[in-house]
DNA sequence: ATGAAAGCGCTAACAT
DNA sequence: ATGTTAGCGCTTTCAT
């Protein structure tokens, strides 16, 4: 194959041990010996076999990163956050697609790629608790979402109920009193989009005037732009006639606020609509749009320090009881919610 | 460690051969041991140690695609294209950042992570021909994107200079007469965006009536919305006067956008728009954006595809000539050039 | 400061 | 159909 240690060690007529302390930068080599081997490892254009490397030392420096798709902003956001500050660690990412799928996030969270991986950040969506509770226990596993589940493993999220009744709040400060939620999902009670359904109902309960009836609650197959037009539509349709609409993520709010524009519905003056995810998108939107900002930097960091903990530091932090850590979130108002709040609630 | 071939073996009272076999499906193993070998794998919890059969195969099914970043969502749905595409062959896919460094392109370049996977995928910005010919021939790489280079490697890519001119003719052809555009890079003849200005010189050169002066062309920085932004905002200022922009990216299009509604400049009316790269984004705008759809799909099957055609194609194949891959792309027309072309031109 | 040799867990060639 | 064994390329005791 290659250019193996061996044939460096011969060519410069030392033994292995020489060379692999030239490569590895061991204190202990002789300037000359050190130079001499250095020459032949140009000369020879010898590169390290990392598979071997890593066999030897049980470790691989590879962490991987399971979301269900990059097409999503959100998810690409934040998997340049995990990439780039796994970098700077010395650690690199692998990363793969569940496409939202159990059986695919069932493959993950059991030990697929076993050794191959030092240990796992997945973004849960469909994925059971049963599951996790089958795992052979691997590599460490860090969850990342709004999904909630009792296993032994930490979970990085910001508290989703107190971040959409934030959001809701804002619209209800604003005066209005039919404040719909986007993005729901039919009968799945632990499911994504639970947390968020909540906040907006806590909200709303806190708000005398406010409408809370089911007609305000639009159910979306998925969690595109497109979807949050449909939903749109069809919540116009409906005659639910809201005055304000909370998305569960931006693209559906970018949709939403797309068919608002087409069937000539003012935003923000007739409908003002919030958004969740911060996505670079909602800034540039003509009309920009107001939206939760989860701090992804934040959550990367959270995920990758968690599992590196798991991983660094020795038999205690491996054993230690699972956290469930919150980074923060802001809401960020922008011209999709424009206008002075009323004086009287 | 972990549960090893052996450990299996042993409690089964079986070779690890034997166990081997069961595990890689080898089809002579009578029912009965097949059997029980499983089940003291169920039992053990056993996962191949993909390490060291990687060590031992040479081969990791693992390729690397080294991006600029994840933040620009046409790199985000290009890596998930992929992604996705790598999974049906059954490769798994490293991702990098190079944040269009030429230190770290140079880095991917020249054999980085060698042995660790089984070719590269990578899309430079700064990288030099030089950089590329220093190489040791490791791993199969394959580049993607604008640059283009006189080295031994695959390169998949549209006509840029091709797309641009059909970009440029679109709008002349709606009777745009000072088509600006945006996003050049001050000086850098070889570099990206070269192409596409050279595809916008193309089609104003073809156009008697057409202004062709270099105050219609804009410098940026960056490739964000930001630079989109601010580019149009100092075109504006300099009294170029354009009624129509087209831009080196999606990104900076809709920057663009952005500012001149800001300002009152009504999109398509006063100033048509053309953006490059069909981002989701460019398609729920409240303008939605007209735009040149590379196709990304495309894209990303050739790459892989030439990328395992050297490597599984045997030895003819690996030292085939180095191919230059041209995917197909349309014109999206979408509302930033909405309007009737005019009857003369 | 350097060398010799064991062994990480697997596959494959060879043997039975 | 199954067992034995060498060896992938590296790091790491243990010697010297």
């Amino acid at each position: 194959m290659g250019i193996s240690l061996k044939d460096v060690a011969a060519r410069a007529g030392v033994s292995v041990k020489t060379v692999s302390n030239v490569v590895n930068g061991y204190r202990h080599v002789t300037p000359a010996t050190r130079q001499r081997v250095q020459q032949v490892i140009d000369e020879l254009g010898y590169r390290p076999n990392l598979t071997a490397r890593h066999l030897r030392k049980g470790r691989t420096g590879i962490i991987a990163l399971a979301l269900p798709e990059l097409g999503n902003p959100y998810f690409a956001e934040l998997a340049d956050a995990v990439i780039s500050y796994a970098a700077g660690l010395d650690y690199i990412v692998l990363l793969d697609h569940t496409n939202g799928r159990r059986d695919q996030e069932v493959l993950f969270a059991q030990g697929f790629r076993a050794r191959l991986i030092d240990g796992l950040i997945l973004s849960p969506i469909e994925l059971e608790n049963e599951d996790l509770l089958a795992r052979g226990n691997d590599a460490p596993l860090v969850l990342l979402g709004e999904r909630e589940y009792e296993a032994p493993h930490d979970h990085i999220a910001i508290d989703n109920v107190a971040a959409a009744r934030t959001a809701t709040r804002h619209l209800l400060d604003l005066g209005r009193r039919r404040v719909a939620f986007l993005g729901a999902r039919h009968g799945r009670v632990r499911r994504v989009a639970h947390l968020r359904l909540r906040g907006w109902r806590a909200a709303i309960a806190e708000s005398p005037g406010a409408a809370d009836g089911d007609e305000l609650v639009a159910a979306t197959d998925g969690y595109t732009r497109g979807d949050g037009a449909q939903a749109m539509a069809r919540l116009l349709d409906s005659g639910a006639a809201p005055d304000a609409v909370f998305c569960y993520n931006d693209l559906i709010a970018v949709g939403a606020m797309r068919t608002l524009t087409e069937r000539g519905v003012r935003v923000p003056e007739d409908v003002a609509v919030v958004g969740f995810d911060d996505i670079d998108d909602g800034r540039y939107c003509s009309t920009s749009l107001t939206t939760i900002a989860p701090h992804k930097q934040a959550i990367a960091q959270a995920a990758v320090d968690a599992l590196l903990a798991r991983l660094d530091g020795g038999d205690e932090a491996a054993q230690a009881e699972p956290r469930h850590i919150r980074p923060g979130f802001a809401l960020i108002r922008r011209e999709s919610t424009l206008g002075r709040p009323l004086e009287s609630g």
